[in-house]
RNA sequence: CGGGGUGUGGUGUAAUGGUAGCAUACCGCCUUCGGGAGGCGGCAGCCCGAGUUCGAAUCUCGGCAUCCCGACCA
């Protein structure tokens, strides 16, 4: 991509109501635009990350049988009431149409997912099933906040799992788990996610969460000095020892849920009656799971995670690129060689965007490359030519390489 | 939903009752080109409504927006 065609700009100075250092950094580097408190545009560089995380969790997500497909976010009033959660989710944007029908927005899919399956799984033989998808969700948040980290309207992905047993749940429940940390780790914050004993609502007794160390997050947990578990404060009175190793030192952090599981037992497949028949021929409710990751939480919490006084530092396998091509001065040699290098790269699948502007100045390319964070920097210039040689750079850290230009380069 | 802060060109700011100024971005011309270059010229603004006053960006009231703290978070 030549950034002299990205019909977004870099700013130098961030709103001054952005407060959080994902929003500033965001906001500033072109990956995102706030249309109104808790709502976001994602441009271009913004949507790669997006789209970026998508791939790694389809990944993760199919690896572990997950069958994707996509819902409506128009959901009849009628399916929340079979719930009863048409009254009590308070978060619920309620929307009617001409002739008087009304709808929940989509804020989460059992009221759907669940007829659906139904239709399909009659007996034993149907299951277990895997269904996800990643969708916009919307929820009348109160307060929306911390740029990306809480917003009213969000790519999400939705995995529902149904089992003939609470045994087979469990066992897919663990597998779940693996998947959701490979997926963190891939994302670059596997490191700070920690696996969290948070309070089960009122279909289970504990439901487990994902926790990602930041300070810009909203919960506090308490992390197992031993093991690593953590427990959600909300549930934190109930254990003074470590439900995993049984250790009682723990230290007090705060954090963002960058994702969630539950174990819904029967909670959503009882309201709408969803029976297999079992081997011996007698009737079952089918037991079920669900597994959330909201996906532009999980970038910003990249960004709060990974980022210096410059910008955001993107890890590798959710930049938005692979490389940044800086050229510097535009005589015609080293015009025709950061084409040349362009090419080159391009020809070897590499993702490159190529400041190729004319009117700006180094410094002014460096500080860019440097906000929006991708993780390589190559960089041409008359010093560079003279040597037959590019210039590369790595994101996060200082020194400078020189890499002899030959027919094909060898950047990584 | 309770409390607090803030609303001035696209962005960041100044003017505290009396001519809306600066920086940056953007446009034009010229010079520059390894860490947000310089000169000259140009475009562009007081959140909305009511009130007080000879006169309101400035004071008062109401609304709206946004950020922060708290509550909430299937």
């Amino acid at each position: 991509m030549r950034q002299s065609k990205l019909f977004t700009k870099t700013v130098k100075q961030a709103p001054k109501d952005e407060k959080s250092v994902n929003a500033q950094f965001l906001i500033r580097a072109g990956f995102v635009d706030k249309l109104s408190a808790g709502v976001y545009v994602f441009l271009p560089t913004g949507l790669r990350v997006l789209e970026k995380i998508e791939k790694i969790i389809c990944e993760e997500i199919q690896a572990i049988g997950g069958q994707r497909i996509l819902m409506p976010a128009l959901v009849p009033k009628k399916n929340w009431e079979q719930t009863n959660r048409w009254k009590i989710f308070e978060e619920l944007y309620k929307v009617k149409g001409k002739s008087g029908q009304e709808y929940g927005l989509g804020a989460t899919h059992e009221e759907v997912i669940v007829p659906l399956v139904q239709k399909y799984v009659s007996s034993y033989k149907d299951l277990p099933c895997y269904v996800y998808q990643i969708q916009d969700k919307f929820r009348d948040e109160l307060r929306a906040k911390s740029g990306i980290l809480r917003s009213k309207e969000f790519v999400m992905k939705d995995l529902y799992s149904f089992h003939t047993s609470e045994k087979d749940l469990d066992i897919y429940y663990e597998k779940a788990k693996k998947a959701y940390f490979k997926i963190f780790k891939r994302c670059g914050i596997g490191l700070q996610t920690h696996l969290t004993l948070a309070s089960g609502g009122s279909f289970s007794k504990y439901s487990h969460e994902f926790q990602t160390i930041t300070s810009a997050g909203e919960d506090t947990i308490y992390i197992c000095e031993n093991c690593g578990l953590a427990i959600n404060k909300e549930i934190k009175q109930e254990h003074s020892k470590c439900p995993e190793c049984g250790k009682t030192k723990f230290r007090q952090e705060k954090a963002i849920e960058a994702g969630n599981i539950f174990k819904l037992r029967t909670k959503y497949t009882e309201p709408f009656n969803f029976f297999f028949t079992a081997q011996d021929g007698s009737k079952k409710l089918v037991e079920m799971g669900c597994y959330g990751i909201g996906l532009p939480r999980l970038m910003g919490a990249v960004v709060e995670i990974h980022h210096d006084d410059k910008g955001i530092i993107w890890p590798k396998e959710i930049a938005p690129y692979q490389a940044h091509l800086i050229q510097i001065g535009n005589n015609l040699k080293i015009k025709k060689q950061t084409e040349k290098v362009y090419q080159d790269l391009e020809k070897q699948g590499i993702e490159i965007l190529y400041d190729d502007r004319e009117d700006k100045s180094p410094g002014e390319k460096f500080a860019d490359a440097d906000l929006m964070g991708i993780p390589y920097r190559i960089v041409v210039s008359e010093k560079t030519l003279e040597k037959n040689c590019v210039e590369v750079k790595q994101r996060n850290k200082k020194q400078i390489r020189l890499i002899k230009c030959i027919s094909k380069l060898q950047i990584f």
